[in-house]
DNA sequence: TTCATTAATATGTACATACATAATAACCTG
DNA sequence: CAGGTTATTATGTATGTACATATTAATGAA
């Protein structure tokens, strides 16, 4: 016999979340401590913890010890954005993937890549672009550029088949990366590319990959006309 | 005499991704069970349940019951965007923060706002549009809708010295919103009012917001051309 | 052999307890 | 009364234990 009566973390978080969505507490009001939240809910104070501290990571609350909780008075709410790999998202909505790589060959990279690799001006750097494709119709440019000084066994991959997207997931290590989301117009080559007209509006994600301090790769992400990027908050 | 030489879940979190960035686990494979693992790194299961799930959260890891934790495959990189106020967002910067209305007036609106808003056809909504200003340069154009017919004391509110953006915030609960990134040629009027020429790209946020299952507002914040949004993970 | 039932297993969560830590409030001491 | 010290307090986390739950593997009946 079970129950699912016993009052769990979820139960907790969406009672708070009620109270605070009813007014009950107002935005910069401080709420009960934990303890007596718990009293009060019928459960232990981990269970309140957990709860207060999940809706705290989403922004709804701010708490500092000793201090307390209290409702957020500028919700900063969190949106998570999912970065998947461009062939799953376009599998993901239900079309079929396509990928055509464009060039691949080692060059001197201009200077704002060269600056983010701390690297000499004109140092030769792997540069990969490619075109995906949903369902037969451009999707996005990658246009992407390569640390090879710090990838030995680079030199014999060809990214004909396989996107440097996957493979450079699948084998480089990285700590962390930065990600800006933008937009430009659409350059000739890019109008061609992307079916549509020189200059038009594009959504763009550029996206840096480190490894401690080295950076490993720069993208830049230019996706066709009226794409756009969804999330829930 | 404390220590913090005990083996706490942070310390945990960081050696299996070290363990994942060194490739002694690698993509795909399964991991220990979370009870080989509190043995062999000292600490309780609960500790490294925290540790497994946080990361399994972030995107490193796939946990599944019985199945058992394994490195993500693909791993579908969770970013964290935060989405401030307006104000709070400049002000962050060390800028100053200018407010100007444009218009606020009562209008029938367009199909693509009633549609989401689930009212007939041209139904009478509140428009209110406001330049943000940043150093005294233009910010982001808020061009917002706003379901009038469930906000009985919108009628009052003027938003010549406070923006939409912070009223309905602090007035307005809400339940859950949608957030969709994107690019726009501004109109002739846009670049006007973003010191800018027609035609240029433009990043743009569009949000509704909904209070269970009616929205409450729409919101297109139009950002000044080169405005990048930025984050890591 | 196939399908349904049951056992086994890894993760998920609840609790009581204990102590750590950050931040504030209260208390000195000069 | 200023400025530094100490006590207090609310959150943060670690642990052992117990049980829930999802999922797979093993089992047995048709």
């Amino acid at each position: 016999m079970n129950n699912s009566a016993r009052t769990n973390w979820r139960d907790v978080m969406a009672e708070v979340e009620r109270r605070i969505y009813t007014r009950e507490w107002q935005p910069g009001q401080s709420i009960p401590n934990e303890a007596d939240l718990a009293i009060e809910l019928g459960c232990a104070r981990v269970t309140v913890n957990r709860a207060l501290r999940t809706l705290a990571e989403v922004g709804l609350l701010d708490r500092r010890r000793k201090a307390g909780t209290r409702v957020a008075l500028h919700p900063v709410r969190k949106a998570t954005l999912t970065i998947p790999l461009i062939r799953s998202e376009i599998e993901a909505s239900g079309k079929s993937y396509g990928y055509h790589l464009l060039s691949q060959q080692t060059e001197p990279a201009p200077a704002p890549v060269t600056q983010k690799f701390a690297l000499a001006n004109n140092a030769q750097l792997l540069h990969v672009v490619a075109l995906h494709e949903a369902d037969g119709n451009p999707f996005v440019i990658e246009d992407r550029w390569i640390n090879s000084s710090i990838m030995p066994h680079l030199a014999d991959v060809s990214f004909t088949e396989l996107s440097a997207n996957e493979w450079l997931l699948q084998n480089t290590p990285f700590t962390h990366g930065d990600i800006d989301f933008g937009a430009k117009n659409a350059s000739q080559r890019e109008a061609e590319l992307l079916a549509t007209k020189p200059d038009k509006a594009l959504f763009v994600i550029s996206r840096t990959t480190w490894d401690q301090t080295t950076a490993v790769t720069m993208v830049e992400l230019v996706f066709h006309a009226g794409h756009r990027k969804h999330t829930r908050l």
